[in-house]
DNA sequence: TCCCCCTATAGATATTTTTTATGACCGTTA
DNA sequence: TAACGGTCATAAAAAATATCTATAGGGGGA
């Protein structure tokens, strides 16, 4: 004979409407179902808890002292019961997240604006870093998920791919460049190059595609944001090379943007997380936000789109090219 | 899929121990029953709260919020039942218990050295008080037992018997009357008589004894006490009536103790509860008590004594006789 | 590669719970 | 006073549930 939570239950209720018939009918069992449970929970206890009278029952002194403690702790379980189930349908909760900088301008936006459309109450705690960075704060459990650069980490750590990102060069519609679809890297070499700081991932892979062709990479400048390099881009202070899914792009409408290569520079880019872990349900909820985001960027699947329209020698706004080429 | 007190402690003692196995083998079932029932906890809140890995398991975000909650509320549980057991058992709890004087000086100091000896723990809270007053406090519930005269109350109160008593009269060894083995209520009535006041259940008797014979009792002396009555008779003031289990009667041993009638007026005692409740633990330990202790003044049953032994001229103590004459 | 540690699964078996049907008791009503 | 409508208790059958045995599958360390 043990205490049940079914039994606890039942006493309160009976208690609560002095009957056991009445109080069968609001747990939805019969009534001798109810007597012998009542009976169970009096034998755990060894003490009688409830008279039963031809009236009804009421409580024996042990049973008012059983109600007494019994009470406040139904109360709290059911609390804390259903703010477990709140927790579950995305009612509730916070996602920790750690994006790269290029993500969070691009991707994440629209992503957040879906989530709240379809889960408003939760937040999510956004933190910008390379892509060290985020495995880091991934596996040191500061953050629930990453976003960043897939580089095969292994190890406690996975990575979904959520879109493929390309390089573009960055550069001034009159530029002789510019009259190019793609731009190889031994032509880039030459020029000005505006690079973000040799921490990032992108970084790494310029470094990397020119050590493929045996140059070393001199920038003419540097710098943390890819804002700064369109902005200094702008200021016609060389070439950018930026990724193709930072929204920063948008800046300057008036640049002209290319591919590089062939072959050209390209990451994938995915959802870092503990691997045999699973989300919290907050996480698991922006994740799927996220890949629904990432199916409009590239929506059949790894698709080789086509080249970037030709420059057009105008002002005019134009659209950021796809990411794919 | 509910929520059972069985699965909330199986996870928390796969969250202490961190491996299924270890905690199957602390909770005396196998690995499989443990991993069916958190897998049902798991379902009735939505969540997954372990993850699991080859190592073992280890707590989700959500499975640690659960064990933050889980933790105080179980050992409350725990408490509140363990408490309660105690209850049980009989380690804990007091009686409140209404007495007549005569049974509170009498009878219950024996009892209440028997239920020391077997439950130490246990407190009375005594009521004195008289058969009326006594009916009352237990159908108000302001005591868990009450010793008194039956009177057949009905209604929602039982008296359960628990010895006949008698009343004696105590006169001085020369008084005529003290050569008689039982004293007729005709001769008593030219006496003068030393009678409890009449909200008692003795005097009452008494009353209605002596308006049998067709008499009028008018007492030379009323008191609310046995005692002081005792010591009245010794002072010589008058023949007391008291009842022959009031250990009152052995502050008078130099005085004679006779047996009124025939008929003599006797009364039962018994145990006055609300019928078809049940006593709390501490109440039925001290009624056991009780009774036994009221089988040792009557032995047999409800025997048909000797009467008194005769009267000796002496100074030396005797005992006081046998209740039932 | 083997072995040992994890957990999951499936089917057979126990165990427990619930229902159905009935009885006994009390108070009220006709 | 007999019948009725309410109470809870009981017992046997049926249903639901939990548990065990046996086995599978995966990962880490020697």
């Amino acid at each position: 004979m043990t205490v049940t939570l079914k039994g606890l239950r039942a006493f309160n209720t009976v208690l609560r409407y002095g009957s056991f018939t009445r109080a069968a009918g609001l747990l939805h069992i019969t009534q001798p179902a109810l007597t012998v449970q009542i009976r169970q929970l009096e034998a755990a206890l060894g003490l009688r808890l409830l008279d039963r009278t031809p009236q009804g029952a009421e409580p024996t002194a042990a049973g008012r002292e059983l109600a007494r403690s019994l009470e406040p702790l139904l109360r709290e379980l059911d609390h804390t019961v259903s703010s477990l189930q709140d927790l579950a349908a995305r009612r509730r909760g916070a996602v920790r997240l750690a994006a790269l900088p290029s993500v969070a301008s691009g991707l994440l936006p629209g992503a957040m604006a879906r989530l709240r459309a379809t889960h408003p109450e939760l937040r999510v705690r956004l933190h910008e870093a390379v892509t060290g960075q985020i495995y880091e704060m991934v596996r040191a459990e500061q953050v629930d998920l990453g976003i960043a650069t897939d580089l095969a980490p292994g190890g406690e750590l996975s990575v979904d791919p959520l879109f493929r990102d390309q390089i573009l060069a960055l550069l001034p519609p009159d530029h002789a460049l510019a009259g190019l679809a793609a731009i190889p890297l031994a032509r880039l070499a030459k020029e000005r190059l505006l690079l973000l700081e040799p921490d990032s991932s992108i970084r790494r892979l310029v470094d990397e595609a020119f050590a493929r062709t045996g140059r070393m990479v001199t920038p003419a400048q540097e710098a943390v944001h890819t804002g700064t390099l369109v902005g200094m881009a702008r200021a016609g202070l060389g070439i950018a090379l930026v990724p193709s899914t930072a929204a920063e792009l948008r800046m300057a409408p008036e640049l002209a943007a290319r591919p590089l290569g062939p072959p050209g520079i390209r990451r994938m880019v995915g959802l870092v997380r503990r691997s045999g872990r699973s989300l919290p349900p907050a996480a698991e909820a922006l994740a799927e936000a996220l890949r629904a985001e990432a199916a409009l960027l590239a929506p059949s699947g790894q698709p080789s789109g086509p080249p970037p329209a030709a420059p057009r020698r105008t002002g005019r706004p134009r659209p950021v090219p796809p990411q794919e080429g």
